[in-house]
DNA sequence: AGGCCGATCCTCT
DNA sequence: GAGGATCGGCCTA
């Protein structure tokens, strides 16, 4: 048998609730260094370092937030929004692609958060798998790492890219638990400490476009976003 | 029933 | 830096 544990298994471990159990904005902080991690139908996994991510604030805040999908109250695309923390809203976005949120707070209230950016992780095999689910060329992710920094942004730099990257659809995946140790989609931790993260506007919206609610790791590489915006 | 528009990405200039 | 693709969901009537 020559599965190795990069196939077989999710690196680190499953995160603890209640770090999610918080308003957005910490939540979002906390995600910043995670790993998430996806299994295949076949098996094999694709993992990522989260290195980007924006909050969204539920309808309950003053001002509320009027970026957010909760911002009109619970409808059938959001509905996971106002669940419990932890669980994964993915929807579609201009007909083709999708984005991931991870749900945060107490059920009853909507906050979340966007994930906007991964750092690729995992073997070349994983690595060619995620360019392949991208619809890249896999001849430069087929020997692995050290990966260059363009191809890596080109695999997960980007809140679609990195739906793409993983598979990752709202038929499959929209309302799994990702704190549920059986879930395909998992959020993990394994030790990376990150540094105080760059605090800046949200990108790509229109309503509330100057609230500090996106956070990023300095000098990530695979932070999405205009040069002045990347750290 | 119909219209509008987006938490994006890619291509081309 | 600008424009098009493409369609589900939400709002108005």
């Amino acid at each position: 048998m020559s599965s190795s544990a990069d196939s077989s298994s999710f690196p680190g471990r499953i995160v603890r609730r209640a770090l999610l159990l918080d308003a957005p904005e910490r939540a979002a902080t906390r995600l910043l260094g995670m790993i998430l991690a996806r299994r295949a139908e076949d098996g094999t996994i694709q993992t990522g370092r989260i290195v980007e991510v924006e909050a969204y604030l539920g309808p309950h805040n003053t001002p509320p937030d009027p970026a957010a999908h909760s911002f009109r109250g619970p409808t059938g695309r959001n509905r996971v929004l106002f669940g419990p923390a932890g669980h994964a809203y993915v929807y579609s976005i201009y007909g083709r692609y999708f984005c991931m949120n991870v749900s945060c707070e107490p059920e009853g209230r909507a906050g979340c958060v966007l994930l906007r950016a991964l750092e690729p992780l995992g073997t070349a095999e994983s690595l060619a798998r995620m360019a392949t689910h991208r619809g890249l060329n896999i001849e430069p992710y087929a020997n692995g790492y050290p990966l260059a920094d363009q191809a890596a942004r080109a695999l997960t730099s980007g809140p679609s890219r990195l739906c793409q990257a993983l598979g990752l659809t709202r038929a499959a995946h929209n309302g799994l638990d990702l704190l549920d140790p059986d879930s395909p989609l998992q959020l993990r931790e394994d030790g990376f400490t990150p540094a105080e993260p760059l605090v800046t506007p949200r990108i790509g919206i229109r309503q509330a476009a100057d609230w500090p609610l996106r956070f990023a790791l300095r000098g990530q590489r695979c932070v999405s976003g205009p040069a002045r915006l990347r750290g």
